[in-house]
RNA sequence: GCGGAUGUGGUGGAAUUGGUAGACACGCCAGACUUAGGAUCUGGUGCCGCAAGGCGUGGAGGUUCAAGUCCUCUCAUCCGCACCA
């Protein structure tokens, strides 16, 4: 048969959209898979990355199906977010009509990709309804505690006029335009995320073996959970009368308790209370609180970036196990939001109190010895070891004191053993107009209310004007101004709007719900319990921690809410590879993009498929490369030709294997590897390079041989184990030849892939030299025989010290 | 600095438990068909060498009958985190 890409694709994708082929059943006796990829943004043209994605997760997609699994494979837009603010200052377009306007484009692009979406479960998250019900989660979560508002020092982003959660900071810039970021001073909603810090750790080992190491180790390292004693310092007294009694002790945080005696002196944070006590009361010299007010002003990544800075606070605090007075600092490396904004100072023990002590010339006091790395005063001994210099605890290792250190202060009232996170909550208001409005109300008379259930969704107005300057919904002449809920009275509504991050965290959840009870419930439990978890997830590296955190966190609370029965949203996830070209990320600046619709119109959606899913495993980058876009432009060809060597049937032929000849048998063979190799690929890691090239040596195979019926045969199963991949020219040629019957789970024949007879290679010293060929119950004794006949010149002269035969595999002779 | 990953021909990449390194494809070379080919088909192609043979999975050691695979050290590249006490 002749291949015309276009015809083909034209006709099957109007056939599976006729046919609403791939909708998901309500039938929830029969077995699931929910396979998805992370959902686009409507950006307006689809690129590279996105083929990648939806092929791989449509060739998964598409294999369960054919495997008899009912199957959701749904898709919608993640189109809330700033590039649609962006456009409309550029150029005067409403960010409404520029958002669905590139929903209906890239459509039609991912149609043309022939993806096996269902389309009846599409959405935006910009629709009304959808909002509606995010808002009613948000509501929800508020009554539960999980929100509220706190004023804090905020990234804030110039260009985007909008403040930035810490994940959302790169290098210092803003993740999306890349632009410096600043600090700001602002009040804001919060997510609680670290209720659910331990939660989240924990159930990391629940993902342990079907997410990549990689992104679990992140997410770990971002929770960051770290066990230590807190306790605190008591003010000598003539520090307590210089602070006019204000203050009597302050509190600390150290993971190394057993390096308590080493402490020679203990450090604030800039922003501490003490500090700013003494700046405001001029209890220090004018340079010095300049000096502090200088450290105040620069954000914490500016900070990260200075080298240490301290100024001696002329305060003393009293070292709760010696009783010597130590004195207090203030240091501009000291974090005000983690452990109190105070450190004890174990310079001997601790890089950064090191660095500090050698600048401002600090006592060191070592308390910790160790036998590999001595202490020699050149850098800190940061190992655990044995105490030294430590009273009682002088002589134990570092975790038994770190135990009775901890005891001795329980039993004491002196402090107490916790654990610190990292991690934030989460900070989800933005100043800007194309996002989630957020449901709450300020009241003169009942200050901050939600609002009711009844009157959702709020939704934005569209009569807005978008400058590059404030937010448009405070700027707005009505929008904001509402009646009180509770009171009645007349009240202002909160113009900020959500994180799109809010949007991704449930996405996955709304999809497994028929659309019909879409209006009334944010998702249907019977429905999400049956389908979820996503049983596979793919989308990008970058997403690691941001995104999946996030989803797994609302996972947990909706399931808390009582929602949802599931725990993690996503059993298993991959993460693809970039695709680039000329060895870089393809990117309009770069100049080096390849435009998908030209591939596509020049080679067909299935040239593009095989291609990608060909030239590296899914988890690798890919390089781009056309002249491997013609290879497999040129295979799919090659297996439209050769059609005609099969006959048209509606099963298998059965074949009598032991007739066959050589080539026929190898060529069954070389079928059935493959068919198991599609088993075996599916199952785990989706290596369909591997795949591709069984199929390719497969047909290699058959057109080496003549018979008609191995021909029929090795061509049904080929078209099998073809179609997720290139569905549309396997539809073609399948309804063609097998009226379609061929298209779902084959059985596997394993002894047509056993063998009668073997070929061992032979080995000299472990060098191959040599092969035989025997039958497959041939004794060690014979094989052994064969192999030295085999190998007799190499033999000649020398004596055979050890003989090996492993079977099946090879025959090794040591030889001297 | 810490953590993670990767390193195999000219190129993309194969290689269950240690068991024929380089599958499959691109590229290249030769040939066939053809008015022509940037179409198609056939054969060849890790490196050195005329050959016998030798060498060969970033590098150096080690374990083993046998190492791309295991162990130790080391180099390079990429990614993530970055003063979290």
């Amino acid at each position: 048969m002749e291949y015309n890409s276009t015809k083909v694709e034209k006709k099957w994708q109007s056939y599976w959209n006729k046919n609403s082929s791939f909708e998901p059943s309500n039938d929830f006796s029969k077995k699931k898979k929910y396979i998805l990829s992370m959902f686009p943004y409507p950006s307006g043209r689809i690129h590279m990355g996105h083929v990648r994605n939806y092929t791989i997760s449509d060739a998964i997609a598409r294999n369960f199906r054919k495997s008899g699994f009912n199957v959701l494979h749904p898709i919608g837009w993640d189109s809330f977010g700033m590039p649609a603010e962006n456009a409309a200052i550029k150029h005067g377009v409403h960010p409404k009509n520029w958002t669905y306007d590139n929903i209906d484009y890239m459509k039609k692009e991912l149609n043309s990709l022939g993806l096996s979406f269902s389309k009846t479960r599409e959405f935006a998250t910009s629709d009304k309804l959808y909002s509606k019900h995010e808002q009613h989660i948000f509501i929800d979560m508020y009554k539960k505690g999980l929100v509220y508002q706190k004023t804090s020092t905020l990234n804030w982003c110039e260009t985007c006029h909008t403040v930035l959660a810490n994940e959302q900071v790169e290098d210092g810039c803003c993740w999306r335009c890349n632009n410096l970021v600043s600090t700001r001073k602002m009040l804001g909603y919060y997510l609680k995320i670290t209720d659910y810090a331990q939660n989240l750790l924990d159930d990391i080992k629940k993902l342990e073996t079907n997410w990549p190491k990689q992104v679990l180790t992140m997410q770990e390292n971002w929770i960051g959970r770290s066990e230590g004693l807190e306790f605190e310092f008591n003010l000598s007294d003539e520090t307590k009368i210089k602070l006019n009694n204000k203050f009597a002790k302050y509190s600390v945080f150290t993971t190394r308790p057993d390096t308590i005696y080493g402490v020679t002196y203990t450090a604030l944070a800039p922003e501490h209370v003490i500090v700013k006590y003494l700046c405001d009361n001029k209890l220090l010299s004018d340079e010095k609180i300049k000096k502090i007010k200088d450290m105040q002003i620069l954000g914490s990544i500016e900070r990260a970036k200075n080298d240490k800075e301290g100024v001696d606070l002329e305060i003393h605090v009293i070292h709760p196990l010696t009783g010597k007075k130590i004195s207090v600092w203030v240091a501009n490396f000291v974090l005000i939001e983690y452990g109190g904004g105070a450190v004890m100072s174990v310079p001997a023990h601790d890089e950064r109190d090191f660095e500090f002590a050698r600048k401002y010339n600090l006592p060191i006091v070592q308390s910790i010895e160790q036998a590999k790395s001595s202490f020699d005063g050149s850098r800190a001994l940061i190992e655990h070891g044995k105490l030294v210099n430590s009273g009682k605890y002088t002589g134990m290792s570092s975790k038994k004191a770190q135990k009775l250190i901890i005891d001795h202060f329980e039993q004491n009232g002196l402090g107490k053993k916790i654990v610190n996170y990292k991690l934030r909550d989460w900070g989800i208001s933005r100043q800007r107009y194309w996002g989630t409005p957020i449901p709450m109300i300020h009241c003169s008379k009942c200050g901050l209310v939600h609002d009711d259930i009844e009157n959702l969704p709020i939704t934005l107005p569209e009569d807005i004007e978008i400058t590059a300057k404030g937010n448009p919904l405070d700027a707005h002449p009505t929008w904001k101004h509402t009646k009180c809920p509770t009171c009645g009275g007349s009240a202002v509504r909160e113009t900020d709007t959500m994180d799109t991050f809010f949007q991704s965290s449930w996405y996955f959840m709304r999809y497994t719900t028929d659309k019909s009870m879409w209006e009334d419930k944010i998702f249907d439990k019977t429905s999400s319990d049956y389908w979820m978890n996503v049983d596979q997830y793919i989308g990008g590296i970058e997403h690691a921690i941001l995104h999946l955190l996030y989803a797994r966190f609302f996972t947990k609370v909706l399931k808390d809410m009582g929602y949802s029965s599931v725990d993690e949203p996503f059993k298993n996830l991959l993460t693809q590879g970039m695709v680039l070209k000329d060895g870089t990320k393809m990117s309009k600046s770069k100049g080096n993009t390849v435009d998908p619709d030209s591939i596509i119109q020049k080679y067909g959606a299935d040239t593009a498929r095989l291609f990608i899913l060909f030239a590296a495993p899914p988890q690798k980058e890919l390089e781009w490369n056309s002249s491997g876009v013609e290879g497999a432009y040129k295979f799919i060809k090659k297996l439209s030709n050769l059609s005609s060597n099969s006959n048209s049937v509606d099963f298998i032929p059965i074949i009598d294997h032991k007739i066959l000849s050589k080539e026929s048998s190898f060529a069954r063979k070389k079928i059935y590897t493959a068919l198991k190799k599609s088993n075996d690929v599916f199952s785990h890691g989706y290596a369909f390079n591997t795949l591709i090239a069984a199929c390719m040596e497969a047909l290699n195979a058959l057109n080496k041989q003549q018979n008609r019926d191995v021909w029929t045969e090795g061509y049904f199963i080929l078209l099998n184990i073809l179609e997720p991949i290139i569905p549309h020219v396997c539809w073609e040629l399948s309804s063609s030849l097998y009226k379609l019957k061929n298209l779902k789970q084959l059985e596997l024949l394993e002894d047509v892939l056993e063998n009668t007879s073997i070929i061992l290679p032979i080995t000299i010293n472990g060098k191959r030299r040599s092969e035989i060929e025997v039958a497959k119950d041939t004794s060690k004794n014979e094989i052994i025989a064969l192999a030295k006949e085999a190998t007799s010149k190499w033999l000649e002269e020398k004596s055979i010290i050890k003989e090996i035969y492993v079977p099946s595999k090879l025959v090794n002779l040591v030889v001297k």
